[in-house]
DNA sequence: TTGTATTTTGACATAATTTGTCAAATTTAT
DNA sequence: ATAAATTTGACAAATTATGTCAAAATACAA
């Protein structure tokens, strides 16, 4: 279960580019393509959609690791992180149901 | 399963209270306070775990309702808001089975 | 080693978002 | 009708996000 950063830089080394290219495409400094490979950064939602392009992979599993990195970032040192997400689950769950109604 | 900002206004109605007491509490202006309480606005957790002393209620669970509420927030508009929350409550379970090492 | 490409780091600037105040408008209850 | 409570939106200040740049560190060849 790797987060968003490891698939990315994964994704690089495979095809032995160096940051500089990759960032160019996404029009950012090399310096922040390395902190987001990192995590010490987040990429926008904007360049996660390019970067499944640029690596013809599936925009909604990028964006899925994406989504659930900044969702374990928000709880990560709270105690009820896991409660919270259940809840949070719970809710989500009751919004689709009733979506498009009233 | 009722929101943060809903707890609150429940609270606040059952001791008839008006919206200035309660903000002048947390030292904000009751501006703020009504959108809190109408989900237009997050409070802080300081904010939270004052309203858990102030209305004698558990801390833990306003800090889960106000957590569960951001990440609602986060990923509400997402097509794979499911997916992302059951992820990031793998990565959690994950994290926090490892606490501790290395 | 020495040199060269790549990556990482941190100081800095700017943009965007948050967080709050205030006063006016609206609603609720007398 | 009027008085209290609530809501709204314009605005300001503070905080956080996002990016550039150049120097430092690391990796890799020769």
């Amino acid at each position: 279960m790797d987060s968003l950063g490891d698939t990315i830089r994964k994704l690089r080394e495979n095809k032995e580019l160096p940051l500089r290219t990759v960032a160019a495409f996404l029009d950012i400094d090399q310096a922040i393509l390395s902190k987001i490979e990192r995590g010490q950064r987040k990429p926008s939602r904007e360049q996660v959609v390019k970067l499944a392009e640029y690596f013809k992979v599936k925009e909604n599993d990028l964006l899925v690791a994406w989504l659930s990195d900044k969702l374990v970032y928000e709880v990560e040192d709270e105690d009820m992180a896991l409660k919270a997400l259940q809840v949070a689950e719970e809710r989500v769950k009751y919004i689709t149901k009733n979506k498009g109604k009233k």
